[in-house]
DNA sequence: GCTTAGGGTTTG
């Protein structure tokens, strides 16, 4: 799946066999193996990531040079890259970039009526996929950091590749033993990758040329993915640096520093489409002439075998066969053996062994419908292919090679015994080792096999294989980028920025990629938000031990305040205060509340400043203090006078009541200075009485969304300016609270309305320090919201 | 770090 970087511009290296097809001409359902498509990006989406390792990216480009009487406007086509392409194209590839698609196929375009671009896209997956990418006007010695990267982890190949040396290569009948060559030979025998003793994975196969030789290779390599492509034998393939090795009276082939493999399906007259192992492959005229030579000549040795695979229909009791197939489900058996549930589309003619499986540890489908069940092949793999089963997932397009049909009742591990007395049923298994080359290979989506598979297997209703083209328009249906100009829905957005960072907006699925620590713009609707009751968002804050709790609900406050005005135990009060008692008209007989003024505020005249009030309960605290500045409610304890329980609210000012902290406050009643204060506030006192002031702020968790992915995030330290209210307004005010009410109605209508504002966000990350290891926190920072969208418009009188 | 494997007459 490469992605090559022109350095020449397009054509250099552009395998020359391939002609190129206008985008206004391409159709669906035909096969453009031998063709290519060249526009220039003029939209690249987001890299969206799937699952661990499953990429996908969508991107339009735009022929250039078309015919000119062809349209008015250069024809776009959506292209869609899968996988590590993917992955490459966004780190690689810029708007204004001209690429040359190779290997891809065409599907019908899922958003074509929202985005007026062609009726089909392009896919891009798997091996026979290619992009050949070129700069508008490459720089000739500013290389890219990119390409600085990519050239010093370049293999042996491609750096001389950029010295432009001509590959040379050496005649299997002319190998010498202690050299490093470079041969092409067709495949006569192979092994998929197994597990050495070592370190590496290995891969065993023999090669052949014109020379007749038969000529034994072993290539080493610690990654999978850098093993050669080998589907089937009379593949071709090119290895670049293997060592020559004396062994056994004969010339064998080891890789070596630099190697690199290509591999080529055989056949006279398919596609050339290379298979590299490796992210660069230099490929010329001269190699595929090469590659022409190899296919010719082997085909006139019967090198091929005559049926590469045999579908399930030609399935004969004892043989051993290669098997195309598409996996389902798969189950464990035991610790050797695993059950894989696969289906070709075709139907074997003798009864097929059904093996029982342990409920609950299939993975995809536990049944199936009893016609398709009789599509399906059990197939049990024992040994070392069951580390490589685990790979496997259901949808997977496999080639299982020298499967055995073994014929009657087969003791099978989990059986119950009524199944394993199934008369003349054939059991298929894949025995352990990699004798005769057995093994599993998972074959890529768009090889012309899984292509003829899924035309076959697309003909039964009901498939339940995993559907690209399904998932793409799911994909597809939200709006993409913030940069695309596809949004469809609502347009409308309801928010700005106030930061002064020159970051790029990003799409979610790319802000989760990111380490923490950063700040992030992006373009984001309301999904849904938390606590849906507004008075929880309001929490109490202490500054000094950084904790947040909740604030006390009336019913809990109005609790404390009547167990204390019940309470008859007198108290002494401070030497500096002039207190006085109440009774309380009316209510439960002894009942008395005293208040107590400091002497200094009397003197000064601003007796109605500070009441210290013991007795009353919330609702009388309420009442009184509507007529002074501030009421400190205290209690006895001990014969002394306190304050109450920092759980209550230690302070009412008007209708706004304030929390100490309870860890931080070394709280005791004591006469605040007054001197030289105008008006006493809220700090004066809570400093007077040692408590530390709790602050109001408002949080909440909203889920985010764009087109690629959802995210929570907290609102916080930059609430207040997001609502353009303050928190101790809200506290308090019916129309601060109302205003949050229908900013949240706004951004996420209740009844489930999808049409919802756009939100132009920045946010900043941060690892969370007390949640589980490595959760990065989000908070909206530095955002406002501009306008409110109402639904019901409210007339407002001229 | 420089080994690993070097087909093969086929278990369940």
């Amino acid at each position: 799946m490469p992605l090559h970087v022109l350095s020449e511009g397009p054509g250099s290296q552009i395998p020359t066999h391939l002609t190129r097809v206008s985008i206004s001409l391409i159709v669906p359902r035909t096969d453009y193996s031998d063709n290519t498509v060249k526009g220039k990006v003029v939209h690249k989406g987001p890299l969206v990531s799937l699952a661990e390792d499953k990429y996908i990216l969508k991107t339009v480009i735009q022929e250039e040079d078309s015919q000119p009487n062809s349209s008015s406007q250069n024809p776009s086509i959506n292209m869609v890259l899968l996988g590590a392409l993917a992955k490459d194209f966004s780190q690689t590839v810029n708007q204004g970039d001209t690429v040359v698609a190779t290997g891809f196929t065409v599907g019908k375009s899922p958003t074509a009526h929202k985005d007026l671009l062609h009726p089909c896209n392009l896919l891009l997956s798997g091996d026979p996929a290619c992009l050949y990418v070129s700069r508008p006007s490459p720089p000739v010695d500013s290389r890219s950091p990119l390409r600085v990267k990519r050239s010093t982890t370049l293999s042996g190949e491609s750096s001389r590749a950029a010295k432009s040396a001509k590959v040379s290569y050496v005649g299997l009948g002319e190998l010498k033993p202690g050299s490093v060559v470079n041969v092409y030979g067709v495949v006569t025998f192979f092994k998929q990758p197994f597990k050495s003793r070592g370190t590496d994975f290995c891969t065993s196969l023999k090669i052949t040329d014109q020379s007749n030789q038969r000529i034994g290779c072993t290539v080493f390599r610690e990654k999978l993915e850098e093993h050669p492509k080998i589907f089937q034998i009379g593949d071709i393939i090119r290895m670049h640096r293997v060592k020559t090795h004396f062994f056994n009276d004969s010339i064998t082939l080891v890789n070596t520093f630099g190697f690199s493999v290509v591999t080529f399906d055989g056949c006279v007259g398919k596609a050339m489409a290379p298979r590299p192992s490796s992210r660069t492959f230099q490929f010329d005229p001269e190699d595929q002439r090469t590659v022409e030579e190899l296919r010719s000549w082997a085909a006139s040795q019967s090198l091929l075998p005559p049926v590469p695979t045999i579908p399930l229909s030609d399935v004969t009791p004892k043989a051993y066969f290669d098997l195309t197939c598409q996996l389902l489900a798969k189950a464990p058996i035991d610790t050797t053996c695993t059950l894989l549930r696969v289906w070709d589309g075709t139907r074997c003619p003798h009864s097929l062994l059904k093996v029982l499986v342990e409920p609950n540890t299939t993975e995809g489908p536990s049944s199936f419908s009893p016609d398709r069940e009789k599509l399906l092949a059990n197939i049990l793999v024992y040994d070392n292919h069951v580390e490589y089963a685990r790979r496997l997932k259901p949808g997977d397009f496999l080639r299982i090679y020298n499967l055995r049909a073994i014929p009657g009742s087969s003791k099978v591990p989990g059986l119950t015994s009524s199944q394993s007395e199934q008369a003349e049923c054939l059991a298929f298994h894949l025995h352990g080792g990699t004798a005769y080359g057995r093994g599993i290979r998972v074959l890529p989506g768009n090889s012309p096999d899984v292509q003829e598979l899924k035309r076959v297997l697309e003909s039964f209703p009901q498939v339940d294989e995993l559907n690209d083209s399904e998932l793409l328009d799911v994909w597809c249906t939200p709006p993409e980028s913030p940069d695309a100009k596809a949004i469809e829905c609502s347009t409308v957005c309801v928010s700005e920025r106030s930061c002064s960072h020159a970051v790029q907006p990003e799409t979610l699925c790319e802000v989760k990629l990111c380490a923490p620590g950063r700040s992030h713009h992006v373009r984001v609707q309301l999904r849904s938000y938390q606590p849906l009751r507004l008075h929880q968002a309001l929490r109490l804050y202490c500054t000094r031990c950084k904790t947040m709790q909740d604030v006390p609900d009336d019913e809990y406050v109005s609790s404390l305040f009547s167990g204390a005005s019940r309470d008859p135990s007198p108290c002494s009060p401070p030497a500096w205060a002039l207190s006085g008692r109440v009774d309380v008209p009316g209510d439960a007989p002894n009942r008395a509340m005293s208040v107590h003024l400091s002497t200094q505020l009397l003197s000064e005249g601003k007796t109605k400043q500070l009441l210290f009030l013991k007795g009353s309960t919330l609702e009388e605290t309420c009442r009184l203090a509507t007529g002074f500045q501030n009421i400190v409610p205290v209690m006895s304890s001990e014969g002394h006078m306190t304050l109450m329980d920092l759980s209550a609210p230690f302070l009412f000012r008007g209708r706004k009541r304030y929390y100490g902290c309870p860890r931080c406050s070394k709280a005791s009643v004591k006469e605040p200075c007054s001197e030289g204060v105008e008006l006493i506030d809220e700090k004066i006192i809570a400093e007077a009485l040692g408590v530390k002031l709790l602050q109001v702020v408002l949080t909440m968790k909203l889920e985010l969304q764009d087109a690629t992915d959802t995210l929570d995030v907290y609102l916080w330290r930059h609430a207040e300016s997001f609502f353009s209210v303050s928190a101790e307004d809200v506290a308090s005010n019916q129309e601060a609270q109302n205003r949050i009410r229908q900013t949240m109605d706004s951004l996420c209508p209740q009844g489930g309305s999808t049409d919802r504002p756009w939100l132009d966000l920045c946010l900043t990350s941060c690892r969370a320090e007390d949640e589980e290891q490595n959760q990065t926190c989000f908070q909206i920072c530095h955002s406002t919201i501009t306008k409110l969208l109402t639904a019901r418009s409210d007339p407002q009188p001229a």
